[in-house]
DNA sequence: ATAGGGTTAG
């Protein structure tokens, strides 16, 4: 009971303590102790340990011990060992549990590797194991991180064929979903199946559609949302609170949001790091650099540590300031000292580099990151062929493309949306349809900036109503259109003198 | 004891 009240305190050390010392009296802990102990130590290097200790222990293993140690293994991305596992266990008395296979899914879903969780979901009927909800659940979730909507609305479908009801977790998946690719049009027709079927949202769900109200700049309809979450007895989570707060963070009204940051301190709920690195990139926005500072002590004492996002925060927010110089000298730090590689600080530095037409630097930081053997991300690319188009070496530019294959990464929007531009520029307007042609072939969502893109070269071959046309595109997805796609047509029908139309909307 | 909501670079 000791070493189980220890272990199930998180006081894994003095646990083990009263197992050795139990060891020694030769009395054998419970399966329940040993699993705990197990759970607990699943992100560290003690788990073949625990596990081999218990194996060898002649305790008989719950049906919980399998499922526990793959947890451990995939947290620790030792996929292909959580593999062979699985296999080995087949067959035996706790063979292959529901639980193991999704949780492998689930780790190899947050690998980003959605086929291979999909084989599994294949093996698992092939074992005779039916999926449940967790199972369904997790891919579709997959699913929608990777962006492939439909797929995942396919197989909410095929959840229903099987008799697995979707619940308040696979709607809200659905919901967000959607809202990643700020088709919100789509989540709110979620939220209407859902309310349909009899399945009540949660505060998660609050959260998502305030997150798709303030995403779309309408931080007052997020507003109105609280007021109903309250009024139907929900309480707001830190995560609404940050939501809350990035949004106005976003908008530049850095001490509205610091108002709400005494307000949720006021209940009772402690910001966390993410709260701490939304304000800190918030007041660096604003150019506060020095009040971002503090606020970083401030949580530093609170025993937060700062990761890469609130280093990220500070990094760019001297880089906003045109301060590139002692960006670059708190970035020779970091990245001197920190043990975690982040590629994201390099690709910060990358872009801002090829921001100002330094491409000669933002190449040398590339080669820098290849010689660390540092993976590079998509937008270490994106960035990179920024920089070439702007210094209107295209085809430098269209190279990457061959040097994004070859590590594996995919092209993104941003990728087309970059090259487009470029070709929209030099009055390629062929080349930038192209591009967006294979995009589609892709399935890639347009953004906002896309279709801005697109309308700006249409405008600059004076083809004004498919222009028009694509802006009703941009609503009929429930796409919002920013400030630079109304300016962009509107110059255009200046240009025309076509003063009549610009009432078209 | 397996699933869902918030921050980053384009």
């Amino acid at each position: 009971m000791l070493a189980f009240a220890y272990s199930r305190s998180e006081m894994v050390h003095d646990a083990l303590v009263v197992l050795a010392k139990m060891k020694d009296l030769s009395f054998q802990p419970s399966i329940l102790t040993c699993n705990s102990l197990l759970y607990n130590l699943r992100c560290t290097d003690h788990l073949w340990n625990v596990y081999d200790e218990i194996k060898s222990s002649g305790i008989p293993p719950s049906e919980f011990t399998n499922s526990i140690f793959i947890d451990g293994l995939c947290r620790q991305s030792r996929l292909q060992d959580a593999v062979s596992f699985i296999q080995e266990t087949e067959g035996k008395e706790f063979g292959p549990s529901i639980v193991s296979f999704n949780t492998l899914m689930s780790g190899f879903c947050k690998m980003g590797f959605v086929d291979v969780a999909k084989s599994f979901f294949c093996m698992m009927l092939k074992c005779g194991l039916r999926p449940d909800a967790y199972s369904y659940n997790i891919l579709i979730h997959g699913l929608c991180i990777a962006g492939s909507l439909e797929e995942a609305l396919e197989f909410t479908i095929d959840m229903e064929r099987h008799g697995v009801e979707p619940d308040v977790v696979t709607y809200n998946i659905l919901a967000k979903g959607f809202r990643l690719l700020g088709l919100m049009s789509g989540a709110w027709k979620v939220i209407e199946k859902m309310l349909l079927k009899g399945v009540n949202p949660d505060v998660v769900t609050y959260t998502i559609l305030i997150c798709g109200h303030c995403q779309m700049g309408n931080i007052e309809e997020g507003f109105k949302l609280r007021e109903e979450m309250l009024s139907r007895g929900f309480e707001l989570s830190i995560i609404s609170y940050s939501v809350l707060l990035s949004s106005f963070c976003k908008s530049g009204q850095i001490d509205e949001a610091m108002k709400l940051l005494y307000e949720m301190e006021g209940f009772g709920l402690k910001p966390d790091l993410i709260t701490y690195s939304i304000l800190i990139r918030g007041l660096c926005k604003v150019g506060e650099i020095q009040r971002a500072i503090q606020l970083y002590k401030e949580m530093c004492l609170k025993r937060i540590f700062p990761n890469s996002f609130s280093h990220g925060a500070i990094l760019s927010g001297l880089c906003q300031k045109g301060m590139i110089s002692q960006a670059r000298m708190y970035f020779d730090t970091l990245t001197k000292s920190d043990l975690t590689e982040d590629i994201v600080l390099y690709n910060i530095m990358i872009d801002r580099y090829a921001k100002i037409g330094n491409i000669g630097k933002a190449v040398q930081l590339y080669k820098q990151i290849i010689e660390k053997g540092i993976t590079p991300s998509i937008v270490t690319f994106n960035s990179l062929i920024y920089g070439f188009c702007k210094n209107r070496k295209l085809d430098e530019a269209r190279g990457l493309s061959d040097t994004i294959k070859m590590h594996g990464l995919v092209p993104s929007v941003v990728t087309y949306t970059t090259l487009m531009n470029a070709y929209c520029e030099v009055g390629n307007l062929q080349g930038m349809l192209k591009l967006y042609q294979e995009m589609e072939a892709k399935a890639l969502e347009p953004t906002c900036i896309t279709y801005t893109v697109l309308i700006k070269g249409l405008c600059k071959k004076q083809r004004l109503q498919e222009s028009v046309q694509l802006l009703e595109d941009m609503y009929a997805k429930g796409l919002a259109p920013d400030q630079i796609t109304y300016n962009t047509i509107i110059q255009c029908f200046c240009q025309a003198q076509n003063m009549r139309s610009i009432s078209i909307t």
